[in-house]
DNA sequence: CTGAAAGCGCTTACAG
DNA sequence: CTGAAAGCGCTTACAG
């Protein structure tokens, strides 16, 4: 990642002639300062100067210098969002609603992907700080946050979203992950399984982990059997769900249902099932509606296979062994990083690291 | 949207201290002329003296105040984005690509959503002018694009993605719509069938007219028959293809094969096909492997309608009904993107717009 | 209610 | 190779 910083002079600049407020100021026969404050919405200058002065702007096309201002004000009316990966659905949801609520403040949102490298991230702090957006949200890529402290520490307003790295300590909007895994594993449970399998995330992420945790806590409480066997960790990407869940159904006395970490690692599950899956002599079948397990079956039966995912998306309900999906309020999420922020921006956020956990919803499919 | 300017002022500004290159220039004994050439990697100051400055700005932990640079060099290393959406998967993977580009030369991306809404894209782009962008990547919203010619006219430099709207004039990076709409008709013929239905998407919009195009180009070549009512247009939405694919296959003698407009339409044609119309009462049944039309079947056989879409998604080999993908070249879109517009931005793009085509890709599936 | 003036932090001819 | 000085276009005490 090569910066050419010189470039910025060496670009022939387009003459793109734009107004300034001395011609505006002069247009409307009043000093620049009058005019500034007339275009701010001063309520001190008079209403007819206002006029006057607004009329001569929109004649002229004016509009303000945006770093003149930024330089003066030290605000840009920008925030800064960091996601591990702008390809991934939950996380693009959850800019849609973040760019949506900061519009309609007229904010900008300057977004990059940290391409789930803990180095990117911290050079993406810097990259904001230079270009002093008024705050960051930032979706972490790691388990790693004592950089995110760290720039909360030098006046930087931030606020984390999804997941929570270890020695943050910021502002964050989290949610119930746990419950959210535990209201699924359960409802597995309730279609007869009494076998469950795990195919998990990195558990340094918190939401991993959290939901690994949740399916822990519902085996627990209903008294099914852990088997290590059949909880793996992967990375959450579609090539780690079609492996994880492949090589558990290629084991002996595979459970019939799993608990899916996420979205992207369900869409994997459920290719291996409609591919490799189909075809495999696999050893994996269990009854699913009596719940009891059978003996080795050698002819598949592991279309049989029930999952509940976290993540509930647009095509959740097509993936064909797809039971349950835990909806997670992103528009909420959204709203309250953006009411977080600007909280901190103004100097309103508190002393202390303001958590939000959020409801999840437990969405039932075919 | 409200913008309250105002509050730019109002807001507490955190002190976030940070060092000017007035302070560098005194650590290291020269002048801020020279410490700002240094910085800048200008050749022509002495080795010797650029090692003290940049010194000097490490210690201090000086990064330039990106505001007073842009106010002097009129240019911010900023592309501006909008997407009709940011929730719509292609724009997002195309978001992604150019991001990935534009950070390796040190810019940023400032991501607007124009809501589909012809009005906001042209607020954003004066919001955009306002922020003195160094250039605009657009994925117009509609099929309007003067507002585009007239930005452009006025020295912003100016690409458009995807879509080419009517009187835009500019640069565009567009995909053989046409082409990959006619592959994916050939193949479903392929597979025997003589009638194909269009689960399409808004003419006006030069992707939607182009794929409708080439389904229709794909009808006449092979002298298979265009049954008007047969043919819809939609939102590209995934409701609209609920709705529309749920219309034709209630209607009598409908095809037992589907050209698709896009991604979510597609979404939405499968959803129907796996609720409403698993229990549907439909006469939409056509012998499919023999390509012969079969009486009104009573008890449905929907579920042997074949689709070809255009849009290959991590998803879409998971879309039971799906045959035939049409795979964009998202990577490339995204880098020619930048190119085009890094050329406009350095005023290298020549005096004529420059259109364009890159070729699609047709994916097998199941 | 309005204006003259200073200044935000850089870059860049210009002169040496 | 380096520095003094101007200036980018705003905003905002300060004075009136």
């Amino acid at each position: 990642m090569i910066q050419k910083k010189q470039e910025a002079r060496r670009i022939a600049v387009p003459p793109r002639k734009v107004a300034t407020i001395r011609e505006v100021a002069a247009k409307a026969g009043v000093s620049t300062a009058t005019a500034s404050r007339a275009l701010n919405d001063d309520p001190k200058v008079l209403s007819s100067t206002a006029q006057r002065v607004r009329k001569a702007a929109a004649r002229l096309g004016y509009s303000a210098n945006h770093a003149a201002r930024s330089l003066k004000t030290r605000a840009t009316r920008t925030i800064g969002v960091i996601a591990p990966d702008l390809a991934t659905d939950f996380f693009m949801l959850l800019a849609d609603r973040i760019e949506g609520e900061l519009a309609a403040r007229g904010y900008g949102l300057l977004l990059c992907s940290s391409r789930e490298s803990l180095a990117e991230e911290k050079r993406l702090l810097g990259f904001f700080a230079e270009r002093l957006v008024d705050g960051v949200i930032a979706i972490p890529a790691t388990a790693s946050g004592s950089h995110f402290k760290a720039a909360a520490a030098r006046g930087m307003p931030l606020v984390l979203a999804d997941r929570s790295p270890r020695g943050a300590g910021t502002d964050a909007v989290l949610v119930d992950n746990e419950g959210g895994a535990c209201a699924a594993t359960r409802a597995l449970a309730g279609l007869g399984h009494r076998r469950i399998g795990l195919v998990g995330g990195d558990p340094r992420l918190s939401t991993a982990r959290e939901r690994h945790a949740g399916y822990l806590r519902a085996l627990a409480e209903l008294g099914l059997p852990r088997e290590e066997a059949f909880e793996r960790y992967g990375n959450m990407h579609i090539d780690s769900g079609y492996r994880m869940l492949g090589q558990m159904l290629s084991l002996p006395g595979a459970p019939g249902a799993f608990f899916v970490v996420n979205a992207d690692t369900h869409i994997g599950c459920t290719n291996w099932l409609m591919t490799a899956g189909r075809s495999a002599d696999s050893p994996a079948a269990e009854g699913v509606s009596t719940g009891r397990a059978m003996a080795v079956a050698p002819a598949a039966t592991v279309g049989r296979v029930e999952l509940a995912a976290f993540d509930e998306m647009p095509y959740s309900p097509l993936l064909c062994f797809c039971r349950f999906a835990v909806e997670q309020p992103v528009a909420m999420m959204g709203q309250e990083a953006v009411r977080l922020i600007l909280e901190r921006i103004a100097g309103d956020g508190g002393d202390r690291p303001r958590i939000l956990r959020l409801p999840t919803r437990l969405v039932s499919h075919g």
